[in-house]
DNA sequence: CTTTTTTACCACGTCTGTCGTACTACGTCT
DNA sequence: AGACGTAGTACGACAGACGTGGTAAAAAAG
């Protein structure tokens, strides 16, 4: 079963954040490793990923910065992003937002529903 | 903190089947229903809830019908919602997504962020 | 007995995040 | 030469949520 978008709808921002918690990224490689951590159980949407980025930058939660060419020959263009100290403040606040979420679904998910 | 509503969206219909999965109701009393279950944690909006009705009932997920005035008297006009089987399919199919999610979003969430 | 609150519902329009489609462009592998 | 992976962007459409504002009757408060 694939996870449907409204179901995430809210938290992209979150889970990227995430990824850059742990380091600068650009989008490809955001994209990977959000699918290497669910095992490819959730796949982000390019447009997704993309239009978050624009959203999340004029907002303040992350910066984009140039890639510095590595060393020898052509590097193909990468826009890299850093979390901003608004954006690792957002992300806290979206962690404690889903922990109440988690509690509130509780009430109306049963965890066995074939039973009922 | 108040629930961001991308939150639950795409769930407001899951949260509505299960209070009709025990018994036949109408908007008002829906909507107190999922205050008094989540202690006022979640109100769901008006326009949110009857709009729900008017897309679930389209897709077939439940039934509207008239009330019988119960017994003396004036009753107010009120609508009445039954959940049908596709309702209770669709019902468990979220609640196996819902699982899904909690699974995938647990790897971006940290559980006291404040710590990291 | 008048006012306010609660009950009960609905129409209309707007906003926003997501996503489908389509496109550019370079590098590598077969 | 063609397919595939990498890396990114533009444009438009869709759908769920919600703000605003309205109707109307019953019950509670003053």
């Amino acid at each position: 079963m694939a996870i449907s978008s409204d179901v995430i709808r809210g938290y992209n921002d979150t889970i990227i954040l995430y990824v850059l918690l742990n380091s600068d990224s650009y989008g490809y490689e955001i994209s990977k490793e959000i699918r290497r951590l669910t095992d490819d159980k959730y796949v982000i949407k390019e447009t997704t990923l993309y239009s978050a980025f624009t959203r999340m930058e004029r907002n303040g939660y992350i910066e984009s910065f140039e890639a510095e060419p590595e060393a020898e020959g052509t590097e193909k263009r990468r826009t890299y992003y850093r979390i901003t100290d608004a954006g690792r403040s957002y992300y806290r606040e979206k962690c404690e937002e889903w922990l109440l979420t988690k509690d509130v679904m509780a009430h109306f998910i049963l965890e066995d529903p074939v039973k009922q």
